[in-house]
DNA sequence: TTGATATGACTCTCGGGTAAATTACCACGC
DNA sequence: GCGTGGTAATTTACCCGAGAGTCATATCAA
């Protein structure tokens, strides 16, 4: 078995910093966009120009790709978090600060947002992990505000504050996503939309539920 | 290569409409808690008690399956959603009227829930236009509501109200999914909880933000 | 005997992961 | 300047397991 000659191997010669943040560009984005079951290893390997072996030279295991997307992604968003929460604001307010600084920080890379809701990736240990360290920081911020409304209201209920908290996080997933498919959509305009939006329901004067 | 014999081969004898049925069951379970990519059929086979083929001579294929398990939890949910639709409630009390059918409706078979928002399903033209026409129903009566909010408030912008339909269809998901996470919590206790959170919130006299 | 019900054992494809070989570059002695 | 060996970068070709889907056959009731 002769071996043919192999174009190209070896020929680039791209550092390996290059080459990672390469990979690691093509798979937040793959992923991000299509979903970790839908993305196979050679998809991001014929992404990036490379072979499949490459990738795993760099990453070692899908399973590790998507562990460096998640860092990745995470490590910019939870800083945004971190920013935006120490900037003094309260109530309805802070939160309009914490989605403007968002909607900032996504706007050349709105997809890696998904990477972290993304329900076909494997519920391994490690992953587990990041992901509830990274959403921990955005959630525990949500609960906080949602706690000193229903505080307000004298409700000491702690079930009725876990599920607040669980309704105000997808509320602000629902803003991020419907922007995500609005791509003409600015992010200072998606600002001002949300400003709007939170403001009509929470000044809403309807008819409220009458008892019984 | 003589064949050995096989314990049990059509000895059942069970009616098509029952095994049918038997299946559909394991099926939608499996796919409502596990998902439709982390489900075999395989799986669906052993916990329905029977035989991968059998599976294949009633439904055809893993996606034909899927699509019986949609059809079913569809018009379950669906005719309850137009049922409720009708009762006659507005605003904010219909949306609490909504919640309760949902609820109770879901009660002893919560996992349905989930097959209409799987993403690890195949994205095929079949599907995908059964979840569009059963989730229309849902989020057409859920844009009523949210247009007419903002008509209260003066905006009239199809964008912000499309973006509003979006954020109540997602704060209704996350309603359910959160008691599809407390078992121990009942339809009833679920309906109230979710009354005393919307009326927190859309009564919250809370710092507005304030211009600029 | 016939037809409905049922199954064990198979094929085939897809995708994660690997082994071994190949190319290019670089440092070095002459 | 120029062979030369070491090393980093990269490839082709393969293995392997899982799971979708099929076929020929077996059992049983009427």
């Amino acid at each position: 078995m002769t071996s043919r000659p192999r174009p190209n191997a070896g020929s680039k010669g791209v550092p390996r910093a290059v080459r990672e943040a390469e990979i690691l560009e093509s798979a937040c984005r793959a992923f991000g966009e299509h979903g970790y079951a839908a993305v196979s290893m050679t998809d991001v390997a014929h992404d990036a120009g490379i072979s499949k072996p490459l990738v795993y030279s760099y990453f070692g295991s899908k399973e590790g790709l998507f562990e460096a997307c998640l860092r990745h992604a995470g490590d910019l968003i939870a800083d945004d978090i971190d920013r935006t929460a120490a900037s003094g604001h309260v109530g309805l307010e802070r939160a309009l600060v914490t989605l403007e600084g968002i909607f900032k920080t996504l706007e050349e890379r709105r997809w890696i947002w998904r990477l972290f809701f993304d329900a076909t990736r494997p519920a391994t240990p490690a992953l587990d992990a990041i992901v509830e360290r990274y959403t921990a920081r955005l959630t525990e911020r949500g609960a906080e505000g949602t706690a000193e409304m229903l505080a307000r209201g004298g409700n000491r209920d702690p079930l009725d504050a876990d599920a607040l908290a669980a309704v105000w996080a997808s509320v602000f997933d629902a803003l991020v996503v419907w922007w995500l498919n609005h791509p003409e959509v600015t992010a200072e305009e998606m600002t001002a939309r949300s400003v709007r939006l939170l403001s009509a329901v929470t000044a809403d004067p309807s008819p409220a539920p009458s008892a019984g």
